[in-house]
DNA sequence: TGTGGTGTGCTAATGGTTTGCATTAGCCTT
DNA sequence: AAGGCTAATGCAAACCATTAGCACACCACA
């Protein structure tokens, strides 16, 4: 059902050459963040998993979005204070900029973060899967309406 | 006993400025976090307000950190996940290098960031006051160490 | 110095995320 | 193909940072 052909790398393929165990809510999981193009968070992607496969846990889903984070697939944004969205990396890094009053996200690119990433990592001896810039404020229809 | 001196305004200068109600405790919390050079959660800062003020309430250090974000005063990171970190905002703009596996922080400075600011802020008719620049990976001796 | 309304403290609730444990199922070897 | 070693899963309960409700305190302003 899920076509993860028009990706460059099979799913399964990435978790091999992981040395993960490929098992079917890994998959599935990681297709479904490849497919979307929106924002999810743990539990939209639980209920999109739940669709294809009715038996898989949220626990699960949280233990897979840690391990994929730690293997640099997916990037995780914090746009509400207490809620974590997850998108599989884009080709086209982009990042956000949030209204903190209406929650308003407008995504933009920043080339400049491949340079960055590179000149980073060499100084400090890192290894960087993931960056993330986010700049936060009000929107223009926000800053008028407020005064508080 | 807590000296503000040293700050080019004084935390009550700045609450009032911002028609907010000079309060003990506001004054306290500000005062601490401008005085911390280390980055403080808010049960950190919770324990340090308790030894100057025993009577303050951890509901009074969350409320009055969400008032200092929006005010622009302070700045909010993510290290661990679930896990918000504060410090009071620094003349020199710095940003954090995040290593996933043993939790190091490292600082870096960013110099671009703002005239992005400048650039999106015009471009998507923003009022910005806060950038957070985040790169999450592995630091060297994790990287070694780790094969999982 | 009084008065109105915001800020505080206390306690309980919330809810996203994690953990423990028994069971299942990849993966590698025979 | 079968067996065995572990890692991964599902379930339910625990966690814990953060928020909400409410009565009382106190800041600002007349």
């Amino acid at each position: 059902m899920v076509r993860g052909v028009k990706q460059k790398r099979s799913t399964q393929e990435i978790l091999t050459s992981s040395s993960q165990r490929v098992t079917i809510q890994r998959t599935l999981l990681l297709d479904l963040l490849r497919q979307s193009d929106a924002h999810l968070d743990a539990y939209e992607l639980y209920r999109r998993a739940q669709q294809k496969h009715p038996g898989i846990s949220l626990s699960t889903v949280y233990r897979n979005l840690q391990l994929f984070k730690k293997l640099g697939l997916i990037e995780q944004h914090h746009f509400a204070e207490e809620h974590h969205y997850y998108e599989a990396k884009p080709a086209t890094e982009h990042q956000h900029l949030l209204c903190l009053n209406c929650g308003k996200v407008v995504e933009f690119s920043c080339p400049l973060s491949r340079k960055f990433k590179e000149d980073l990592a060499k100084r400090y001896h890192f290894d960087i899967t993931g960056v993330e810039l986010r700049m936060t404020g009000l929107c223009s229809s926000c800053r008028n309406k407020e005064r508080q």
